[in-house]
DNA sequence: CGCTTCATTGATCAATCTCAACTCGCGTGG
DNA sequence: CCACGCGAGTTGAGATTGATCAATGAAGCG
């Protein structure tokens, strides 16, 4: 599907898709279809066409790896989703879990040298740009351009903090981490709420074994510490944090 | 000091600011003076002029922190640097290793926003951009943000390669790949050489832990082990590697 | 409904940390 | 010139964290 000057069919799924690109043009690269043509409305601005492509994978599908990123940059709409690092040993380590919004990496507008693989956690509907248009059209626009450096910023200051939590931190703290920083980054979409806080929480523990450094086996003796401390709630894929005071300062603390 | 259209007076240390500048224009920006001033002459393109001013730190002097960067941007003119986390209980991450040439970060192009300091190694010679200027130079000069994506990319995959070593290798492969990918790097600088290779390398063992996310106690026995092992000869700040290849199976074994 | 993946728990093991003592080289101030 | 203190490096003993192995039950999925 090509998109010229905005013009676009409906379809029957429009509502969903203007909900989770109303979150997607807030974060990332405003370049998806339906935010080019609500910009074109406001500002009178012509909208780039931007050849784009929507997708759907399944949960533990694996969306792209290295040789797919040619010309490909992949941006996910709904549901969650890892890129990840897979040693020769077969041991992986996740790099960044992606929300709705997120750019699988910033990096790819520019170059496609990825050692990694991206899959989905749950289902997942995502895009798929292409650079050699992207690339061009962002090297026109100051505003994208800016956009982007804030997307890139982001990303850098998540990886810095990682490589602190895993050169530095014990179990707990790493665990609970990775959980407060989701907790931060769904809140900011919308999609963490009440009081006290909750949310859908689809990672399994060996999602957190694999982006925290550690074995499931331990991940899944430490969550069992924090339930019993009453710092959180976490079935049935959802997640409440009981105490977030008590969680912080597990968190932070040393 | 100010450059205005690459007119400069010369100065008694123009051989060894050409000898790293040349070194600096391969890797990073090309805003330097003398590069500048180069380009000039080859392409007959104006430079920008960007303010800059030169600075010299001795060694474990901290060249900035936090407060220091709303509007610099610092380049490793010459000497060993390393941008450094500090945790609430002293202990310390280092997320890279600068070398001559280096950038502190490419994001510090477009915000201010570091949780970490950047401290010299040995003694550091080292200039400051000004962001407010470079920037908008950057937007206007597509062949500058063609090499600032490069440099960028490279720092964000040296990034998750730390990830990885930090999150799921031993100490001896960690400590390994930090040495090789620290000879990698000086071998593109041409500041390592010979068969079998020789560089002057003056990271403390200190630097290494921290590098690594272990103790420098078992830094030091990782170490003595690797020369009981006749992998490597270091000391008195000079490394070589007797065997290259023994040490790369060290480096990515699993 | 049968199979795979996920989660829990206990026992044991291994890697790395912590603590401590000692050496060495270097720079500083008396 | 010497004494001193300090940071760096080495080494050993013992403590701790988290990994590995194994067994079991529950949950998800075709």
């Amino acid at each position: 599907m090509t998109v010229q000057l905005g013009l676009i069919k409906k379809d029957p799924s429009t509502v969903a898709l203007q909900t989770t690109c109303a979150i997607c043009s807030g974060f990332e690269m405003n370049v998806c279809q339906s935010t080019l043509q609500a910009e074109w409305a406001i500002s009178g601005t012509k909208p780039i066409p931007i050849q784009q492509s929507t997708h759907i994978a399944p949960a533990r599908r694996i969306i792209c790896r290295d040789g797919d990123l040619h010309d490909a940059v992949p941006v996910i709409c709904d549901g969650w989703a890892a890129s990840i690092a897979t040693l020769s040993d077969s041991s992986r380590q996740i790099l960044s879990i992606l929300l709705p919004g997120d750019i699988v990496s910033t990096a790819l507008l520019f170059d496609s040298r990825g050692q990694y693989l991206v899959e989905a956690i749950t289902d997942v509907r995502y895009r798929i740009f292409r650079r050699s248009e992207l690339k061009p059209a962002l090297f026109k626009r100051p505003d994208l351009l800016e956009n982007l450096s804030k997307a890139w910023i982001e990303e850098k200051s998540r990886a810095d903090q990682l490589i602190v939590d895993l050169g530095r931190r014990t179990a707990d703290e790493r665990i609970a981490r990775l959980i407060l920083n989701l907790v931060e980054r769904l809140a900011k979409r919308g999609m963490a709420r009440g009081e006290p806080i909750e949310m859908d929480f689809p990672l399994r523990q060996r999602h957190i074994a694999d982006a925290t450094g550690l074995t499931s086996v331990h991940v899944s003796k430490v969550l069992s510490e924090f339930r019993r401390g009453g710092l959180i709630k976490l079935r049935e894929r959802s997640l409440t944090i009981l105490d977030l005071g008590g969680f912080r300062r597990v968190a932070n603390m040393r």
